[in-house]
DNA sequence: AACCCTGCCAACCGCTGCTAT
DNA sequence: AATAGCAGCGGTTGGCAGGGT
């Protein structure tokens, strides 16, 4: 009853056979297509319905589902061409019976979110939110017959780290930000932001394995991506300060360990420049208020680096940026080719990026831009950790051909405020993709959000991995920005929450993975003042905290 | 062999939220 | 601001298969 693009061959169906199936009384609505009212089938979908609609699909991608029926003749309503879609046809879809693990991960989800299976599904790559949904219903069913409880007794006893940071997550997720707190003072482990775009259009969707599992560089060339920005939690007082309260986090770290491979495996990817911040970035929120353009921080544009004196420098734009626009994840494969790039980066350690100083030619640093004298942000951050490295105060100069500002002299000023605890450099993870100066930016233009979902992923001291998704961004319809990312996700709420922020190996731990525990323990405190969701006020977008010093890690 | 129960699966339905007009 | 269209979500139903009696 499936048939799929795996078969390898899809079947030429003409109208005449369509219409000589079975066809039912009834309509999801009917359907007017100019001569009048069609009957549209409904029940079970035969193998030529099937193949209509994977290649209608695979002709203009997903979404639009009520052309489906004028454009490919299939006599169904684009619900129902939707639903088969999405529960049958598209690629990468997992058949069979739900693993062990699938079952606790249901078991576990169900717990925190009750019944999201939609939100569930995107957490199980593969599967469906009707599969999950069923299986859950023939469990309540099973376990109530047998007088069992809902939920196993392990789940209760999962340790309150995981607990509290999947139902905070979830909370988050559901715009609940009221128990942010719980997040910093709870967890151990390691916390990723990661970002799946939607799927290329009109390529194949991207339904990946678990994220937990796939490797970036083993990641389809297009239509999937992640992007990911791991934080350090400081251990320091102020997350004591902050934190007191709640039980210690020892060890805990905000890193990107599992997913991506090695920094030295980025000597493979010969084919793409390298950018310790590469992906794809967005103009300044012109409105800070608006949760809109929350996703503007996890969105840097590639090597964008957003300046405390209101310049940026641009590194290597995507095309798209040329427009001031997004160049939407669901572009090119060209795009999201920089997407594995700019994931593989994260991959790094800190030791890599010393390696990578030491040799650079490991990794094919380039610009493709107009100006040679681009710089990616490795190469920036490179630079500058040398310079400060030699204990020389200096600014470096560039000039950029800057397609989205024009040309312009982008100034990394190294600069330092004994006070803060927030380094302040020109390789800013958070400024670079959180362009400063408003006037920057022609606040009229459009900006895109990249389309997608956005996940936590939360990897605990004990191994255990779960995605979170924490909200989506843009819709496949319209392909624009609509982001709805919940507040945590800014740049000024994970640096004040003091999450994240310590010094500046946190920085690097943020942008190169997980340090060496000896590194980790000179954490320092973070500020006072900027410790909770309160802080999400006082510091404006336009007001960022600084983040790292790579001197500091000399 | 017939019937029943159960699990599984697929699909439909109604509703909601978002977007465009 | 109101409305319509659309996509998506969650609840529900119905059919089928397999196992037990």
């Amino acid at each position: 009853m499936s048939c799929s693009e795996n078969d390898g061959n899809i079947l030429m169906v003409s109208k005449e056979q369509l219409e000589s199936s079975s066809t039912d009384e009834g309509s999801c609505s009917g359907s007017s297509t100019g001569g009048g009212t069609v009957n549209l089938k409904k029940g079970p979908w035969t193998t030529a319905e099937d193949a209509l609609l994977i290649s209608y699909v695979q002709k203009h991608g997903e979404g639009n589902w009520n052309a489906v029926q004028r454009h490919s003749g299939l006599l169904r309503c684009g619900k129902s061409c939707r639903l088969r879609w999405a529960n049958h046809l598209r690629p990468h879809l997992k058949k069979g019976a739900f693993t062990t693990e699938e079952e606790q991960f249901i078991i576990q989800m169900h717990s925190k979110m009750g019944n999201r299976w939609a939100r569930m599904a995107a957490l199980l790559p593969g599967r469906t939110d009707n599969e999950i949904k069923n299986y859950w219903n023939t469990r309540v069913k099973r376990r109530s017959r047998a007088g069992l409880p809902l939920y196993p007794t392990k789940v209760n006893l999962q340790t309150s780290d995981e607990n509290q940071l999947i139902q905070s997550a979830t909370e988050l997720s559901s715009g609940n930000q009221q128990n942010i707190g719980i997040l910093p003072g709870t967890i151990n482990g390691t916390l990723e932001l990661r970002f799946l775009p939607h799927k290329a259009n009109p390529g194949p969707p991207p339904y990946p394995p678990h994220f937990s599992d796939i490797p970036v560089t083993a990641m389809p060339s297009h239509g999937l991506g992640y992007y990911t920005r791991s934080f350090l939690n400081p251990q320091g007082d102020h997350a004591k300060q902050t934190w007191e309260s709640e039980t210690s986090f020892p060890g805990c770290h905000f890193g990107l360990n599992s997913m991506v491979p090695a920094f030295e495996d980025l000597s493979s990817l010969n084919s793409e420049p390298v950018y310790l911040n590469s992906g794809i970035g967005y103009p300044h929120d012109p409105d800070p208020e608006s949760k809109k353009n929350l996703a503007s921080f996890i969105c840097p544009i590639p090597g964008n680096h957003a300046l405390s004196n209101g310049n940026f420098s641009s590194s290597r734009l995507l095309p798209g940026a040329v427009k001031m626009e997004l160049p939407s994840l669901q572009s090119t494969e060209a795009d999201y080719n920089d997407w594995n790039t700019s994931a593989s980066l994260f991959t790094s350690s800190y030791d890599a990026v010393d390696s990578y100083i030491q040799s650079p030619e490991n990794v094919s640093v380039q610009s493709d831009c107009a100006s040679p004298k681009n710089k990616g942000l490795l190469e920036d951050l490179v630079q500058e950790s040398k310079a400060i490295s030699i204990g020389k105060k200096q600014s470096l100069e560039k000039s950029f051909d800057d397609t989205m500002t024009g040309s312009s002299t982008v100034k990394l000023e190294e600069i330092r405020d004994p006070t803060s605890p927030f380094c302040q450099s020109a390789v800013s993870l958070f400024n670079e993709c959180n362009p400063i100066n408003r006037s920057t930016y022609n606040e009229s233009s459009t900006f895109k959000a990249p389309m997608g979902e956005y996940f936590l992923h939360l990897t605990f001291s004990s191994g255990t991995q779960r995605d979170v998704n924490v909200g989506s961004a843009g819709s496949a319809k319209q392909d624009k920005c609509a982001p709805n990312l919940p507040d945590f996700l800014r740049p000024d709420v994970l640096l004040g929450s003091g999450w994240f922020i310590g010094n500046s190996r946190s920085a690097i731990d943020s942008i190169s993975g997980p340090l060496d525990e000896n590194l980790r323990e000179d954490l320092v405190p973070g500020p006072a003042g900027i410790s909770s969701m309160a802080s999400l006020e006082s510091y404006p977008w336009t007001n960022m905290p600084r983040v790292c010093q790579m001197s500091e890690l000399q």
